[in-house]
DNA sequence: AGCCATGATGTAAAGGTTTTCATGATTGAT
DNA sequence: ATCAATCATGAAAACCTTTACATCATGGCT
């Protein structure tokens, strides 16, 4: 039921007068055979269709010039759009990519492992924030396969890290706000538990604190990241009748959460509050107003962690254990000066 | 800087003190060995942390339990979505996807062939709507591979298809409208050249026919289905003076730039317009008013598409050629009835 | 003329499985 | 007790490459 019969390396050396060895060194290491020969080769490579079978080379070579994305939700959309900027690069080394979504699950985390243990992949990209299950326990025995974590670090290994400076961007975004002449600025997002949520709150309060505004902890709220949860956090400084005059969110969804509760409550936005996300979704434009935010490289940083990982794959050492590239300060309707 | 050394099927076979035919039949097939052999051979294989080599199997099986994935753009929400379906169903039977980002560009989609061409990839699913390019000139000759086409089906040729059905998904979203009172509805996202919008304006035709509505030619717009195109269709229907009492988008993205332009007018949805949408991406519920809309039920798509390929490469004739699903209506705040 | 370096090619091994076929052992029937 | 059938196992082939090593020819040097 498969395409009849494939050629093989041997129809093609028969078909052109040579060993398969000679048209090993045609296809692979032109240099190495003379001009004529190369030449035969070619054309019976084309007469017969030949392309090399990909899994007795990757037999004899012991690699598979694929690489393993694990992730936890591949529907995220921020995700997604960081694997453009990892497919990118790889095919264009000649990498393959191969998905594992594992939803956090533990089973389904050690069974995407196999692809690794069985040569099945060369690398790994994760954008889980903890080694796979399976490699947890006896981690400084085992030895682990290259790999490079992005979006979201390994805590505690050394895993290198691609992923946006949320410290810094944090610190630009709030800035931003203060600029504007903002006193009294709100952080939904409290998750001390999420590496991502603690620096960009970090970066929250020194900004603050460079710009002399002591910190309220009222206008702390935590929040796990979510629409529901930044719809949730506004309302609930409503309740606590303690108001800032700017809301820095987490991230977008946050904010949009945000921007719902202030709709629905008829404020008018951004007169009478200002708005800032971070990450740049993509409906971060649509939203009414149209959401000022912090950018993320995010195809640049699928790039950027497929280079390295496919650097460390060529022998090389990292340069460094952390890539850090910056998030960028959109500007649109979501914020003004407060009118108070 | 590897793994060390793998255990092979050979440590395993001396550890377990038998042969190595035995040991792959301990595994692949354990009832046709002993129940004390078997015993053995599972010690032995915990003990050198055994995994059979992906690649010398695939090399004597002739298939590699993978599955190519082409799609023109990973980065669309959409197409994530259906991804997550796909491959829950594809690692439920031990199947591994390989993701292909295409971008339409032709020598991008020859290149993924590749992976099937040299046995890497069993199946080949289908986002981009048409054969790759390198099967397209002899078709008849060249025997195609496994493959289903989803979302978008493969024009003029015998592909099988996994959808929605958007004629049927456009007919009872038009009667809903109808159903609240509306007689003058638009239809945004006319494009005879696009199968998807050619079939839902169908089914906008058919539900206004069979309430026995005439079809005004100026509620029909032309657009492509983005947001922008949404918003400029919205526009000309102001400037033309030929007004509906509601909007009928192509999808969602259309009908966001429809509420964009008429917030921007300051009216007040949906007291003076409706708006319905199609598809029900991620922020249909978040826009406002919420846009009510039909459900495309991308995780299934997903699922049926995996399931129909994975029976094929079993040898399964499939019994049709095409699986239509049908969509959801939503029922949100976009929609209310005329009050004029 | 003789030698050596260089370059082009071929031979054969190795990579790790699955599976056909053969072999012995065991069971059941006569 | 003999024969046939069944069952468990092993030997070896096949899957298709890449590459270390060997071979041979060629040409340049002394």
């Amino acid at each position: 039921m498969q395409h009849h019969k494939l050629a093989t390396i041997e129809d093609v050396a028969a078909l052109a007068g040579v060993s398969i060895a000679t048209v090993s060194r045609a296809i692979n290491e032109p240099t190495k055979v003379a001009d004529a020969t190369r030449r035969k080769v070619a054309e019976a490579v084309a007469r017969t269709g030949y392309t090399t079978n990909a899994m007795a080379r990757s037999l004899r070579m012991r690699r598979s010039n694929m690489i393993l994305i694990l992730a936890p939700d591949v529907g995220d959309p921020n995700f997604s759009n960081i694997l453009v900027g990892l497919e990118t690069e790889a095919s264009k080394r000649g990498y393959g990519l191969l998905i594992g979504n594992t939803q956090n699950d533990p089973s389904r985390e050690t069974d995407y492992l196999r692809f690794i243990s069985s040569n099945q992949a060369d690398g790994l990209i994760l954008f889980t924030g903890h080694l796979p299950y399976g490699f947890g326990q006896n981690a400084e025995e085992t030895r682990l396969p290259p790999m490079v974590a992005v979006n979201e670090p390994v805590v505690d290994q050394p895993v290198p890290f691609v992923g946006v400076d949320n410290f810094e961007g944090a610190r630009v975004a709030t800035e931003h706000l203060i600029s504007q002449g903002h006193r009294r600025i709100a952080f939904i997002g409290h998750s001390p538990g999420r590496e991502i949520n603690r620096l960009r709150e970090a970066g929250y309060r020194l900004a603050l604190e460079s710009a002399g505004i002591a910190i309220d902890p009222r206008l702390i709220l935590d929040g796990e990241g979510t629409t529901e949860s930044g719809r949730a956090a506004a309302e609930l400084m409503f309740v606590r009748d303690a108001l800032p005059t700017a809301f820095f969110c987490v991230n977008d969804a946050t904010a949009l959460g945000v921007i719902i509760a202030l709709n629905a409550r008829r404020y008018e936005l951004p007169r009478q509050f200002s708005v800032m996300g971070f990450d740049d979704i993509s409906f971060a434009s649509f939203v009414s107003p149209s959401l000022t935010t912090m950018k993320q490289p995010r195809h640049r940083m699928g790039e950027a962690a497929m280079e390295l990982l496919l650097a460390m794959l060529a022998g090389e050492q990292p340069k460094s254990q952390k890539v850090l590239l910056r998030a960028e300060l959109i500007v649109r309707n979501s914020v003004s000066r407060p009118n108070s």
